[in-house]
Order: structure tokens, then sequence, then C-alpha cells
DNA sequence: CAAGATACGTCAATATGGCTGTCCCAAATG
DNA sequence: CATTTGGGACAGCCATATTGACGTATCTTG
């Protein structure tokens, strides 16, 4: 080699480390924001995700659903129950595929995704505030890039909704 | 309110789920790319964390080990069983307490952890270089805002390693 | 030194959230 | 009509977490 790399190895495998542990804790600290609510609800992670990702895009479909949680339809199967037996999701069949179960949040569901959102908001939007516009950026980019090419194209679509 | 905020609500609302969504994705095929890896070797993500810490911070007591991975004793019990039996783990009493058990990479613990590592680094790496030096730091920025003040001593702690 | 706190280990029981494999129905598609 | 697809359900299994109680060795302190 002519020139050495910008950054040498040993320099360079600590700014991975740093990334993947500033990965990991920061996704489990976001996730625990909520935990404590969810637990009064009787409702775990699992039930949120869901309930996330159909607040996110109403009239979502069961398997446009499993897509995005890459889970099984068993899996998911139980977690919608759930929901549903709680009135916080309902469905309706699909407009031009009647097979389809389109997933909608009822009022009490908006009101409970809205709640565990707002502690969501409170701690992410600290944390932009904290790091500035500018590191919200690279914040984004470098999580793009994590994601596998096959999937950004529907975290993308996901940021069209609304 | 003299001014408006610098992002008014509706717009805020999308960059804040933007965040989570990201977070979410990002978190996820990072930790896919080794499961794969794992599974060959008959053991779980739980391994893995276990593993890392263990190799990023050797003679890591228990005690610190379960601050770090914030799960029980049981529970870490059960893992730090598992490795021992697999020889990728060992221990040794602390030197000034020897209550204490100072946790390392058995030589095919270090062989095992580099080998999952490296597909950490190579996911990272690519996120990294895609998304330019400036955006690294910005990500590293956002991150450490999600994290706890009580934590985020621990966490600096360990990239004051080696 | 005796008493208490701490570090670690372990028991039993329980919950959550994944998984596989198999089978089913209704509706769309060719 | 035959096949494929969207959704659902069964049984059973596994990994990983929990709580609470209890035990033992060792350190610390009045």
């Amino acid at each position: 080699m002519l020139s050495p790399a910008a950054s040498p190895n040993y320099l360079r495998e600590a700014e991975i480390r740093r990334g993947v542990e500033l990965l990991y804790f920061g996704y489990s600290h976001l996730t625990r924001a909520i935990d404590e609510e969810l637990a009064t609800q009787g409702l775990g992670r699992a039930h949120h995700r869901a309930l996330y990702f159909i607040a996110r895009q109403p009239d979502l479909t069961v398997s446009d659903l499993l897509k995005l949680l890459a889970i099984t339809k068993q899996s998911l199967g139980r977690v919608l129950n759930d929901l549903a037996g709680r009135e916080l999701v309902e469905s309706h069949p699909g407009r031009t595929d009647r097979r389809q179960k389109m997933l909608r949040l009822t009022g009490s569901g908006l009101a409970l995704e809205a709640e565990l959102f707002g502690r969501l908001r409170t701690k992410m939007s600290d944390a932009y505030g904290n790091a500035g516009p500018r590191a919200v950026t690279g914040f984004w980019h470098v999580l793009e890039g994590l994601i596998t090419d096959s999937e950004i194209g529907r975290v993308i679509a996901l940021q069209l909704e609304r």
C-alpha cells in the first residue's frame, strides 16, 4: 500500500465498536422509555410495534405488516388478536382484494399510540436538540446504510406517508 | 408565542418518527447480520452480548457486566455457564477482592468474538463509508443523547478501554 | 472480633415473544 | 376449473427474560 488508510486499523476498530455500543444502548434506552406504560396496559413490546406501524400507515394489510416486522404469521396473529380483543385495532376487508384485512387503530388505539409516541418523542426530541440538526441528518444517513437493500424501500415508503 | 418553533409540529413529528423507525430497522439489521453465525455455534444473542463486553473489557467483573446488560443475575448466570462450558470464557478471582470473578475470553472465545465482530464491522463500516465522517459523529451524538444520564458514564468508560 | 454488607451462585416458577410444521378456508388469478 | 394467494388456527418447542428466596464466601466496619 502506498499511503496508509485514512484511519489505521486500531483506530477504525474503536470507531466501529463505538457505533455498535451506542446503537445498542441508544436502542435499549429508547425502548425502555415506554416499557412501564406498556406494562400498565398489560401489553408488551411486540404489541407496541404493531400498534406503531398501524398508526403510521392506516389500512396497512396484514402481509405488509408481516414484512415490516419480519416475524411469522403465527407470532403476529397472537399480537393482533390481543389488540383486536382490547379494541385497539380493527380491520376491514380490502377494497380491491377482499381477502386482505386492512388494519386501523380504533379511537382508543389512537389514544394509546399517541400516549406512547409522546414518550418516544420526548426522548428523541431531547437527543435531537442536544446534538443539533446536522447531527440528526448524519444519524439518519448512517442508519439508512445499515438497512439491507431489500428492505430500505419499505422503510422509505413509510416516511412518505401522511 | 412570538415566533413559530423552528419546525412546526407536523414536521417535527415526521422527523421523530423517522428517527424511531431508522433506529429500529438499523438495530434489527445489524443484529441479524450475526444471527446465522451464532446459530451455527448454538448460541443466541444473549451469549453474544456477554462475549462482546467481555472482549471489550477483559477482567470485567460479573457485577459490572450485569450493570451493562441490565438483566438479572439469573439470566446472566445461565449465559455465563454456557460460555464457560464451551470454554469460551474463563474467570479468575479478583485481585483485591477475591469474591469477585474477573471474566476473560479464552483463545477460542477471542477467535469467535473476532469472527462475529468482523461481520458487525463490515456492516457498520459500509454504513460509515456511505454516510461520511461528519454523519458518523452526528450519529454518535444523537445516540449519546438517548442514553440515560445514569448510564452514559459506563458507556463512555468502555470507549476509553484499550 | 462480631455483625452486617457485598459478590456471586442457584433453586423454582412464570412470562413473553419468537419459531416450525401442518392444515384450513375464501377469494383471486390463470 | 386448477392453482395461487391472503389470512387464520392448531400443537408444540425454544430462547430469554422475570421474581423471590436462600446459601456461602469474603470484605468492611463499629
